[in-house]
RNA sequence: UGGGCUAUGGUGUAAUGGUAACACUGCAGAUUCUGGUCCUGCCUUUCCUGGUUCGAGUCCGGGUAGCCCAACCA
């Protein structure tokens, strides 16, 4: 308790309103003054971005105010979920830094939600339906127009416990009944005319065999899961406020059920909403997901262009970056489309101080230093991150014939160009400085079209890096460069955006609409067929080679990029994970 | 169109009835052996309209706009 006291008063100001409400609950002594949370995942697809904002929130709030967030699979229906995710869910949230509590299932209440559904039967709190889905749907009425009641809906009580019972008994035909709460059908809530609490689906479930039949509903699960394990708050996001009231009225229920006289103000789980992440440019349900890669528009869950958090990890994320972010975007009540580029701009932030600075070099063109002794080979000592001192530095070869990037050359430079012309003077990285003669013709060659393939230049020898002769200002650049014969081709994949429209969302769904497709043929139009380049023809220096899958670089003056998993030695592959902030831009 | 929720610079967030601010973006400059980083400066803000109040971004009424809800999904 003092610790949290202490919390709130040094940084009561920046807590969000979230947090705000758990300090105040615990202030008061709510819930015998204990916090317990939970991060419920239905195991049917890999965790996105937008998960993590979630598990930012409840595993972090957990740990700021000293409670616990347990890791819970939203297992109720067996017909689409599979432990394959329930593997990389798992992973996915230890990559983040965060830990369970335990690791439970909805499924592990399986048996308390039957009794407890058992109970509201013989309390006339629910019955047995006997109507087709789409004659409940027609009963249901609309936002604007009251339903009707069932004519199953007043049934005696045994009649729907036998019926329930049979729902089990795996012979039942799934649709031919559901048992559904008896609230109110002309209920202005959509979600309290009477809601479905278990439908058959005589499906095995991965975790609890063929023992049941029928299962029971989301509604009908989730406060009662938070109810019987202890959460104390419970929280989603903003498309879960009209369940509000009937969680609430659920655990009113379940309380009763369980003999429970705590306090309903005091004494039970309570569920707070706060807006989830949406970003432009990128497309975050699960559903499309999956059919992004079952069409193979991408190469996996992971493809570093996936808002997965595997394919942002392999693109070059650190964890720290993606929590930066989701600190910046913060959590509130409001429902923001976060522009990508605050996203990039904390992972810069992040790379910034944890990249090893190599040479790499992407679009290649010869540079031959013609006064450099030929079979010369230099040791140049790099540093790995000016950001960071104990760092350290590895080793560059230099020779005589080096890549520099064509973009470094112009045969005809205007007033800014400060990079590397005829007449021009420029620095090489840990290196010399060299000069190029003012005749264009002594210092390009062409190539019968006129395309440039050497470049020549003179070095200074005096002005190696850490000479005094090297300390002398230029008015050009310093380039990035490797050694043409100590350096390694390598192959580097650059990305974009999958969507070409800000809102992939609301664009698929306007299409659908308008051209009565679905699925694959209504996203089609909208993926950008450019998103993935990949570059076969450059050249890294050695030591980026022998850095292991995953780690973070800086290719000097072009961007960040990580070790591709596919990486060997023999044959690197980089991705590109967000490019440097260029302040000058070739016109 | 019923119910619920929301509205602060280009984007996101803060200000919890008392001087509208922070981050990102953008622009300009300085430093630089990365046209990066760091540093300096600039641009741009309370949806509209009534009311309550000494005082309203904040509270209340009425508009307007957006989002969620009519799965035997979660």
């Amino acid at each position: 308790m003092e610790e949290i006291v202490k919390t709130e008063n040094t940084e009561k100001k920046s807590l969000n309103f979230i947090e705000q409400r758990v300090v105040k609950d615990l202030e008061e002594g709510k819930n015998g003054r204990r916090l317990q949370t939970r991060f419920p995942p239905e195991p049917n697809g890999y965790l996105h971005i937008g998960h993590a904002k979630a598990i930012a929130m409840d595993f972090g709030i957990a740990k700021k105010f000293g409670g616990v967030c347990n890791l819970r699979m939203d297992d109720t229906n067996p017909q689409k979920e599979d432990t394959e995710y329930v593997e990389a869910i798992e992973r996915d949230i230890k990559w983040l830094g965060f830990e369970w509590g335990k690791v439970c299932y909805a499924s592990d209440y399986f048996q308390d939600l039957w009794d407890f559904a058992e109970w509201c039967i013989l309390q006339g709190k629910a019955y047995v339906d006997e109507q087709t889905s789409e004659e409940i749907a027609a009963q249901k009425g609309t936002p604007t127009e009251p339903g009707t009641n069932s004519i199953y809906r007043d049934r005696p009580a045994e009649e729907s416990l036998r019926l329930f019972r049979e729902m089990n008994s795996g012979k039942m035909e799934p649709g031919k009944m559901v048992l559904r709460a008896k609230i109110d059908m002309t209920s202005p809530n959509m979600h309290f005319r009477d809601p479905i609490m278990y439908r058959v689906l005589n499906m095995p479930h991965w975790r609890t065999g063929s023992k049941w039949n029928a299962y029971p509903m989301y509604d009908f699960t989730h406060g009662q899961s938070d109810y019987l394990e202890g959460v104390t708050h419970s929280i989603c996001t903003l498309e879960f406020v009209p369940h509000h009231e009937l969680y609430d009225l659920f655990v009113t229920w379940i309380k009763e059920w369980h003999g429970d006289e705590g306090d309903m103000e005091d004494n039970r789980p309570r569920q707070f909403e706060f807006n989830k992440l949406n970003l432009n440019y990128t497309l975050m349900s699960k559903r499309n997901l999956l059919i992004l890669t079952k069409e193979g528009v991408v190469n996996g869950w992971d493809d570093p262009r996936m808002p997965t958090i595997c394919g942002i990890r392999r693109r070059g994320y650190s964890p720290q970056a993606i929590l930066n972010f989701i600190d910046k975007i913060g959590y509130t009540t409001f429902d923001a489309l976060n522009d990508i580029k605050l996203m990039e701009a904390a992972c810069r932030e992040d790379l910034n101080t944890r990249a090893i600075r190599v040479n790499a070099v992407v679009d290649p063109v010869k540079l031959i230093l013609d006064n450099y002794p030929e079979g010369k080979v230099e040791e140049m000592e790099a540093v790995n991150n000016p950001e960071d001192e104990n760092s350290g530095t590895h080793v560059i070869r230099f020779s005589r014939d080096l890549y520099i990037e064509r973009s470094d050359f112009m045969e005809e430079p205007d007033k800014k160009f400060m990079r590397l012309g005829p007449g021009k003077e420029v620095r090489l990285k840990n290196g010399y400085i060299i000069k190029c003669d003012e005749d264009p013709a002594k210092c390009i060659e062409k190539d019968a079209e006129g395309n440039i393939v050497c470049i020549h230049a003179e070095c200074d020898l005096e002005s190696k890096s850490g000479m005094p002769g090297s300390n002398r200002k230029i008015k050009g650049k310093t380039l990035h460069w490797v050694s043409a014969g100590h350096s390694i081709p390598c192959e580097v994949r650059d990305y974009a955006n999958l969507w070409t429209c800000e809102n992939p969302r609301d664009a698929i769904k306007q299409y659908e609409k308008e051209n009565g497709v679905r699925g694959i043929d209504a996203m089609r139009p909208f993926l950008n067929p450019d998103s993935l380049r990949i570059n076969k023809n450059a050249y890294v220096e050695e030591y980026a080679a022998t850095l292991p899958a995953l780690s973070y670089l800086q290719f000097q003056r072009i961007g960040y990029y990580n070790v591709d998993p596919d990486s060997t030695p023999a044959h690197p592959v980089f991705n590109r994970t967000v490019g440097l902030k260029e302040a000058w831009v070739k016109k």
